[in-house]
DNA sequence: TCTTGAACCTACAGTCGCTGTAGCTCCCAT
DNA sequence: ATGGGAGCTACAGCGACTGTAGGTTCAAGA
């Protein structure tokens, strides 16, 4: 046994994953990955384990599963010999909700392209934007179903 | 002038729009709405005006703008013989953030359903779900766009 | 008039998944 | 030995609320 078993430092495991190093520190914090090894100057170090799970949860973020689901989704791949039933479930209810956001802005695109479309171009007092948003009577939608909120990210 | 301009109680704006009475101070604490009148005993009270300006606000979210968007909007409906070309401007950035969305969405739509289907159900080390997620090269995707993060609204 | 209970008040913590900052310490190459 | 990049902890902030604790006010019924 005269190899070693790689071992990297905080860094690497970002630029690997492509996780931000802070992040890194969020998921042991909040117990999804396990707290590492230190140097003896107190400074993190991952063995291929590490990176293997952080690569996963890394993967299914990409995929927009939130941390609860993917916490279940780890706890899975410890236990390989049994049924995918539950990971199989959590991935149909990502699906179901995924659909229904899909739904939600379809509904939302009609409706404000119908705004934009239909305004003049004028003043604000006859502004069609603004006169729709005054009055839901005005509004295409009989009602309006709840939608997630919108921050603009960073358009730089 | 016997006629007395309407007063409400936060209680009645919050059922006329359908916000939460939380949420109505809490657009007072951000300058979305101003301070009300008060009545001897400190109890907030709302006129027509007020109201008109949470319903135009309440609309606005329905639609998913953010409350920043939200404040340059109200600014404009003080301002009723300007150019309306500001919000329209909003509206339309609105609309190519829902499209955008949209993509990113159906994107991820295509990829799960992909992952559910071709699972043979079996066990957590056969799993399709698990096995893509653990490595991007059985992935159809070359790359992953970031999605915005989908906690799970009460189900109940 | 008194009493009950709903509605109101303030202040603050929690949600989700990070991101950014301040003010340190550590490690490695020159 | 020194400089600079990487690491460390701890905490505040984002967006848009929601929930709680612990109190006060108000209006209707007995
Ligand atoms: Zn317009
Ligand atoms: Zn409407
Ligand atoms: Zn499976
Ligand atoms: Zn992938």
């Amino acid at each position: 046994m005269t190899h070693t078993a790689p071992h990297y430092p905080i860094g690497d495991l970002a630029k690997r994953t492509g996780t931000k190093v802070q992040t890194i520190r969020y998921y042991e914090s909040i117990g999804l990955l396990p707290e590492p090894a230190r140097t003896s100057g107190n400074q993190r170090i991952y063995g291929q384990d590490q990176l293997d799970r952080l690569a996963f949860i890394k993967h299914a973020r990409d995929f927009g599963f939130p941390l609860d689901a993917i916490r279940e989704l780890l706890e899975m791949t410890d236990r390989p010999a049994a049924s995918c039933a539950e990971a199989d479930a959590i991935c149909r209810r990502h699906l179901t909700e995924v659909r229904r956001r899909i739904g939600r802005l379809q509904a939302l695109e009609g409706e404000l392209k119908r705004m934009v479309e239909t305004c003049s171009h004028g003043t604000v007092a006859d502004c069609r934007v603004i006169s729709v948003l005054s009055d839901h009577e005005k509004c295409c939608a009989e009602e309006h179903e709840p939608v997630e909120t919108m921050p603009y990210k960073a358009t730089a």
